[in-house]
DNA sequence: ACAAAAGTGTTGCTGGTACACCCATGT
DNA sequence: ACATGGGTGTACCAGCAACACTTTTGT
């Protein structure tokens, strides 16, 4: 931001934000992503991911919690920048000569608990769930955001508490393995060692209770201590 | 960048970029930081990241090249994305009423070999490689930026063969070990077991070519061998 | 001869992997 | 009774931390 004369014409930008919104249906181990319908060209009718373009006064995080707050109505929720994304000519509103305004997306990356997650339908655009396998082609170049914050759960998965974003309140140890299972792939980890692991880590705190899934031995339901985690804050940790 | 209503109007933007170059001078062992003085206002005179607003028709990434390629002559860099910011009043060239146009920065993290770059003084305005620890308050969020960069350089040091960016071509081990405990802070590990640990691995090759530092058995020079690295990649190693 | 820096080897322990096994429930 | 899923225990082995030791140089 120094030094360059202005000989050389700068661009001007409208920023948009778009979020990548994660979600985890434990019931049926699918891992979700937020999609909306465009009512608007281009694009119109085309799914996408949750977007808007920054207002006056509006910070970047700002806008995507407006975005968020437009769809979906959640007590709990993780956020984070993901990228930003400027090449020339990602957004066909751009003039085709490129001397017009630009768009530039900022993409963030959102956890969510599914369950209680009440989406926010405006009888008009569409908005859905995605399973991550299903998702269709995307306006923009949503469809490679969404590849980045798929790659960028992963990592986080393994070596922050990200899960216990996404997992209900309280639930079961197989409920969080399964998490790592859908998310990771199988095999990451054999269950019972997992169980160990974590259970010796200390911030996994039995509530009593227990529940039962379909025939077998019903399981203890768990919550996610933040006290007992301060101490791994910051800390290389893996999950495994 | 979906739905919104054009009732509330939209912010237009400028978008800077902002480059935390690190090199590391492995005689001194010091981790050194490229900065530049402002020579308009607003800062004038005050020192800062190399930084360039975006002009027409340039990406957000040829526009980090082209700042890195007008300060410093490089043959090899590592260069990748760190961060967006842009709150609201971040730039004081933004107006007070924020109805203005507000202005973006784009921060990019790069990593450069100390030896090999040569700074580019244009008789005009200042420019220096900082120690980190000597950095003077800088101009904008700079300061800001810069930690966040060196979060990154940490983080990236301990799962990724960046150390190898940075280091001259051929480099001894100890340089190497000089590099992890001046940028992650004394006994990260001990000598010999990185040594051990790093030579196991395979893909440090001996160039067979010594080099002697004051007194002492000279230490060989090593070669990082991208061939043999391939294997590692995307894999979770840790170098420590 | 001695200090300094590079490089090798040994040993004990931690913690992960791969299982085998026991427990509680539905049908 | 037995299938199903939850939960515990054990035995082996890789890999790492700690530290003692050897080698090669400069002075």
């Amino acid at each position: 931001m120094s030094g360059s004369k202005p000989r050389y014409p700068l661009a001007d930008f409208k920023v948009g934000v778009d979020n990548v919104i994660f979600s985890v249906d434990t019931d049926q181990n699918r891992l979700l992503v937020l999609l909306v319908m465009r009512q608007q060209e281009p694009y119109r009718d085309c799914w996408c991911l949750p977007g808007t373009l920054v207002r006056q006064g509006e910070s970047l995080e700002d806008a995507a919690y407006r975005i968020l707050a437009e769809k979906i109505r959640v007590k709990n929720l993780y956020l984070e920048q993901l990228y930003t994304f400027g090449e020339v000519g990602r957004d066909p509103r751009e003039a085709p000569n490129s001397y017009g305004t630009r768009y530039l997306s900022v993409s963030y990356f959102a956890l969510v608990r599914f369950p209680e997650a009440e989406l926010i339908a405006d009888r008009v655009s569409g908005i859905a769930w995605y399973p991550l396998k299903q998702v269709p082609q995307l306006a923009f170049d949503h469809n490679r955001i969404l590849e980045y914050g798929h790659r960028r759960l992963c990592n986080k998965l393994e070596y922050s508490p990200v899960a216990f974003d996404v997992l209900p309140e309280s639930f079961t140890l197989s409920d969080l393995y399964q998490l790592y299972a859908t998310v990771l792939g199988e095999n990451f980890s054999d269950y019972s060692n997992f169980r160990t692991k974590l259970l010796k880590l200390g911030f996994l705190s039995d509530t009593g209770e227990k529940v039962s899934k379909g025939a077998g031995r019903p399981a203890s339901l768990y919550r996610f201590d933040a006290e007992a985690f301060a101490p791994f804050k910051n800390k290389p940790l893996v999950f495994i």
